[in-house]
DNA sequence: ATCTATGATTCACC
DNA sequence: GGTGAATCATAGAT
């Protein structure tokens, strides 16, 4: 008995194995046509292919019998031998790719968004300030603010759970990989480079999902501004006293109406608006004033009188005379009225 | 329904 | 970047 026909006997003794059909007539014809070798190694690829089709308790214990056998290290290494070969025209092939541009891209928004960023960051802050400029009574911009930040506080946390999913099922499904093929490294050749390909791929098909997801948030993240954007042209009117004061410094200062960056943030923080809003403000003014001088003249002299008014009580408080508010010098012509008041 | 007032936006200019 | 000018869009008055 020679080493192979040995192997396929102690193989086919190992129980639970299909039996070589030694009655059938076929059978013994392959025998005497393929030879001996080729076919007891055909046998025995045969049986390792099938190992798929059993039970794992089954296909464990073939395992075991085949790693235990004493052919094995010559299989072991013929397969090896093919793999050398093989192998050349697969190396290099795929190597290293660049970071996805839209994967940065994606990332950079959700970064700036405030998804994917710290807990309280820069975006939120961002929307703030946005939902701080939309307008309308600060208790509308503080409500739609809050709306706002809801909102993408819930989106954050989907996409945060949504995240650490896919991590999860990745890593489970790596390791689970790596293990398989640690496993099969024992019936056949697999380098550690080849495993860390695997992973590669396994992580490159994650991150594609990852993408989707990435993807989809920053649409959400889109929508919701959008339709924040859209709320910000609903316009809400200052209130009175905030156009007061507006107004109030508007006339007093007519010769230059021109508010310092410290005038707008104090003339903001008194009406409980924006800085961009009190710009805004006196923008679109002095444009309507410029344009129709006469239309303001009522409210023109309504204010020149409320100053005048004011600055007499403080001289009045004052031991000493102050001079007016702000002479009006050059700039936007001023009202007619007399210095006590009258028209 | 229409008009007016007004806050916001856009664009050109400096 | 701040401003003027034109324009948009809507609230509120009529």
């Amino acid at each position: 008995m020679d080493d192979q026909t040995r192997m396929l006997t102690g193989l086919t003794g190992l129980g639970g194995l299909p039996q070589p059909d030694v009655g059938d007539p076929d059978s013994v014809r392959k025998q005497q046509s393929l030879g001996q070798p080729q076919q007891d190694i055909g046998d025995i690829l045969q049986q390792i292919m099938a190992i798929t089709d059993e039970s794992l308790d089954e296909a464990q214990a073939r395992k075991h019998a085949l790693n235990c056998h004493r052919m094995k290290p010559a299989l072991f290494s013929v397969l090896c031998e093919i793999k050398e070969k093989t192998v050349l025209s697969i190396r290099g092939v795929q190597e290293e790719d660049p970071p996805d541009p839209q994967i940065m891209r994606l990332d950079n928004m959700l970064l700036a968004e405030g998804v994917s960023g710290p807990e309280k960051g820069g975006g939120s802050a961002a929307a703030a300030a946005a939902a701080a400029a939309a307008g309308g009574s600060p208790t509308d911009s503080s409500i739609e603010h809050s709306d706002y930040r809801a909102k993408l506080a819930q989106i954050r946390q989907i996409y945060h759970s949504e995240l650490e999913k896919y991590e999860q099922a990745c890593s489970e499904f790596t390791n689970h990989v790596m293990n398989l093929l640690r496993e099969q490294s024992r019936t056949r050749p697999i380098s550690p480079k080849e495993i860390e390909r695997m992973v590669a791929i396994i992580h490159r098909k994650f991150s594609s999902i990852q993408m989707q997801l990435k993807q989809s948030t920053c649409e959400a993240v889109m929508i919701l501004r959008s339709r924040f954007l859209d709320a910000r042209r609903k316009r809400r009117n200052f209130n009175k006293q905030a156009t007061e004061v507006l107004n109030e410094y508007f006339y007093s200062h007519l010769s230059n109406p021109y508010p310092s960056e410290e005038a707008k943030e104090e003339l903001a923080k008194k009406c409980g608006i924006t800085v961009s809003q009190v710009s805004n403000w006196f923008g679109n003014k002095r444009i309507r004033y410029k344009k129709n001088i006469g239309k303001f003249q009522e409210e023109a002299n309504l204010y020149a009188v409320k100053t005048a008014v004011d600055a007499a009580n403080v001289s009045a408080q004052a031991s000493q005379a102050n001079s007016p508010a702000t002479p009006n010098s050059g700039g936007y012509p001023a009202p007619c009225y007399t210095p006590d008041g009258r028209l």
